[in-house]
DNA sequence: AAATTAAATGCACAAATATGCAATAATAGA
DNA sequence: TCTATTATTGCATATTTGTGCATTTAATTT
């Protein structure tokens, strides 16, 4: 039994989805265009079986969504706002960057 | 050395901070008024070292920031488009709960 | 200056995570 | 049916994370 449940609020599972450069990469990559999981394998350096574990991931907290053609399950991204998500993390973090940069320019 | 950089990306990190139901109870908590440290000790019930720690980490990603008044620093969110962010994904999340649950009612 | 309160830090540890390898399952096409 | 390709699933492991205890640091107020 562990000491205390880590993410029982499932915000808390869905933001964990985001908590890797890997799965970020992969939203930013099939935004663009729907792609299957063996597409995505070369370009993110890492092991079939992991790619796939990433992509169930996401699919769990309903960020992407799979579409059976041919032997291919092609992913897209099942909720816009997720992109709203990731694109106002960009933005804070860029303007956080500029603040301190501008406070230990002094 | 690590195999590999798991969250080199700076949104990785960002996401990170909110991947967990504490720091999300925080960000909740002080939305409504600011609170130090010693405030939010009971009402998250873990140790004042670890409601220390994880203040630290919101405000190394921008998500708060402390002001000093007295013997404490009482904190803020530092970015409204914080509070968008968490809005977001509970919205996502609300919705795709309905979702499924009609699914499964079938 | 001394005492008190708040916040941060070092240390140890249990739990969770990302990863790769190997094997399995699933399925389309020949 | 057989084959080939794709996706999923154990299993083991290194790393990371959240946590508590004890201590230290910081700073205010008496």
């Amino acid at each position: 039994m562990p000491k205390r449940m880590r993410m029982s609020d499932s915000r808390s599972r869905f933001f964990m989805a985001l908590a890797c450069d890997q799965r970020i990469k992969i939203l930013e990559l099939i935004r663009r265009k729907e792609m299957c999981a063996c597409e995505l394998v070369p370009e993110l350096d890492i092991d079939q079986s992991v790619v796939s574990r990433h992509l169930s991931q996401l699919r769990e907290v309903g960020m992407i969504e799979g579409q059976k053609q041919g032997v291919n399950i092609y992913y897209s991204i099942a909720d816009e706002r997720v992109l709203q998500v990731l694109d106002l993390a960009k933005e804070i973090l860029q303007d956080l960057f500029e603040k301190r940069q501008k406070f230990f320019s002094v």
